[in-house]
DNA sequence: GCATCCATCCCTACTAGTCGGTAGTCTCAT
DNA sequence: ATGAGACTACCGACTAGTAGGGATGGATGC
């Protein structure tokens, strides 16, 4: 029932995953929610190292598809970058995701696999483009104002967004990230006439 | 040679906790480097996470130390939150510590045992509260200029602290941090003439 | 129509090794 | 002689991963 078994293995990974990073979670764990043996999970997913850098290759995708989305039905670049928050804001709230995979496992890297660092540097590097493009686009037409170059507002954006998972972690309090998220946010916007 | 042998652990712990975390380090590393047998851990340190509760203790107690001393040699509320950020990317550059185990512990939270969750709950406090009293002043004496509430910009430096730490840690390159946390700290300085 | 083949999928049963933790003993300084 | 600190030797539970056997179903050859 519900979809492909390797389907479901990648999704309870990813579970598990997003509250407990790469070595407290075993395939034991995925066995007995996914109501199969532990070798069976071999056979889709040989290794453990394989089968999280495909829960990445997947959550990479996902993130990929939704910022298309935003950037199709949103015109405004500052918007835009607000939604993303938003979108956060929501699964942090929500309880059902609350932690971005990319940056917890950017937390564990020295003791990641390679096969597994590989997927969390693309993590990185696909949302730090977006951010460049999408702050370099917001600068030019006026949707928004920097205070420094594109780069470095991107890489305050992304340590903001994380660091305030972070917080919102630690404390178990979605108040710190909204409002930590919404000040950020407000720095980069126009001034109000 | 150097030292109590508990001290030794103690330290020891808390460089394997700051690179693989909680879940990736084990007695049997420490014993290695320690150059004592697994159960001579054991008579220091009854359980993993009375071990961990302690490094993160004895952390916590560096940490407030060290903000105590700034507090007393630097006059300037906004030197003395920069002068923090600068200690962490001396860190960062060095290789030494390459991150805050309080911050680290945060993103696994969900899967550490409760005593050790309280002391990293402890870790966000200590630092939110030498935040937030560093910023009050620092907004009274015109020190900084502050765009939002004291609560929410000790949540931003605090984000970005951490979430700059991760971008440099995923990324390997201390540049992404020393960018990300000017920029921040550019934004609450007062205007210049 | 029917037998064979092959791949897919899941299973039981196992491996070697590691995990945190315990029991009991030896040594040595106070 | 007493207690601290280290040891050897072990525990049961768990780890990722392997070997090999059934069951299924769809394609092929006759």
């Amino acid at each position: 029932m519900q979809g492909e078994t390797s389907e479901r293995i990648l999704k309870t990974a990813n579970d598990l995953l997003t509250d407990r990073g790469y070595s407290a979670f075993s395939y034991a764990d995925i066995a007995e929610t996914v109501k199969i043996r532990k070798a069976s999970i071999h056979h889709h997913f040989p290794t453990k190292a394989g089968l999280v850098a495909a829960v990445l290759r997947a959550h990479r995708a996902r993130i990929r598809e939704g910022l298309e989305t935003l950037d199709q039905q949103i015109e405004n670049p500052l918007a835009r970058v607000k939604a993303y928050f938003k979108y956060w804001e929501g699964c942090i709230e929500g309880q059902t995701v609350s932690f971005c995979i990319g940056a917890l496992l950017g937390a564990e890297m020295p003791s990641l696999p390679e096969e597994v660092q590989a997927e969390v540097r693309l993590h990185f590097s696909i949302l730090t483009e977006w951010f460049e493009r999408t702050l370099k686009t917001g600068s030019r037409t006026r949707a928004m104002h920097l205070q420094s170059s594109v780069a470095t507002e991107a890489q305050v954006l992304i340590a903001v967004l994380h660091g305030a998972m972070l917080s919102a972690r630690a404390v178990n309090n979605c108040d710190v990230f909204r409002s930590a998220t919404h000040a950020a946010l407000n720095r980069i916007s126009p001034a109000k006439p």
